[in-house]
DNA sequence: GTGGTCTAGACCACC
DNA sequence: GTGGTCTAGACCACA
């Protein structure tokens, strides 16, 4: 994994493990691992990896077992996809509309990009 | 002027200058505020304006003359649109089409919701 | 049972024991389970209830006979109420005297509340 | 002030700065102290009081100005009222309800001791 | 000056 | 072994 982004190191983890939770490759439910491993996986700070949780646990998309480790939640991927969607139509779409029109670009004109550009990252 | 963003301030202020310009409030070639009335104006720290010229600055879009004060560039208006056509369609555009994978949203849900909500700010 | 509360494992369990025995389920100087099958039932690690057991032992709730077992004391449920009651004059009581003030909860204002709660609990 | 309790210091820390603006030392939307400054008169690491104005700022008692400081929101006096109310009778009171029925003490025998207990602390 | 983030390393309670 | 907290010290962007 790779830490191009502006945004903070725990911040793109957290969206990561989200990523993988949605993926399946942590199922609902199921043990992530523990802060001190994905650290080592990461070559992060364990406080860093420590933050990234406390955070999904405040969103309730992972769960803590005392002295045990962390968990996905039982409806985690449900739980991560209705959050980025609450944030996509109320943040997102509206920076979009007001930027096209800012630029005079038409729904068909973004319709019409947007198929090609979905095509190419099938 | 409000800044509820989580943008610095001084792009926030930028963006609105360009917004300005575009708006034909200060036409192509014309005089933009001091920093000192301009920070007056917005409640904010002088630096922070300058700080805003000086990155308008950069990319062309306004100009300086020395012991006068700045004003915007000949072409400003059309700086403005190119640079944020190009911000749109390499950097937006790619991450809506990122997230509406993740999402399951297809291109005629998005343009549905877009019209609607194009609608909506008239 | 369930372990929601912050409080650690450990103590709730033990704190779980207590009530059974107050409530007669093991009565004062019969024989508690073992370690290892009040674990099973719990489905929580061995490790765990021995804390709990050398916890209340402790306190002089339970005892331990040698290659046989851990046993209520034979006053048990007296101890244990007499340590409940002088925690709650002690240090609950003090601390409930504080919020109201903080919250300019009155003596009558509680007294309201706690008998419609009284109630519902019945 | 004093760290004697068993709970992690900066919630103590935000706790007392809670206190501090009920009483109105800092009042609503008046600036508080400086993470390094309130860190220096703690004696504590300003990341501990970092992590209390963080957790304050999620609670939306204090708020945030971008390399200005820290202020306490407008309401925050009100807002710090109603969570301690919240936490009071859905968690607090439940948990006397059960200890005094464990204890077999009635209504009018805690409402007599408090009456007692509130007057001392006059 | 302000806060935000990250690292390093330590200690603790808990399971 | 696990997570939770705290310290120390550093660097950064921002106002």
């Amino acid at each position: 994994m790779q830490f191009n982004s502006n945004a903070p190191i725990y911040q793109q983890i957290a969206d990561h493990l989200c990523d993988l939770i949605v993926a399946n490759v942590y199922g609902d439910g199921e043990r992530i691992p523990s802060v001190r491993d994905f650290a080592a996986v990461l070559e992060v700070n364990p406080n860093t990896v420590a933050r990234s949780y406390a955070y999904l646990l405040e969103l309730g998309i992972v769960e803590n077992q005392r002295g045990i480790g962390y968990f996905a939640a039982r409806e985690a991927s449900k739980i991560i996809k209705a959050i980025k969607r609450a944030s996509f139509y109320e943040r997102e779409l509206p920076a979009l509309v007001k930027t096209m029109k800012a630029l005079d670009i038409s729904v068909e004109e973004l319709t019409a990009s947007l198929e090609g550009a979905f095509d190419e990252t099938l």
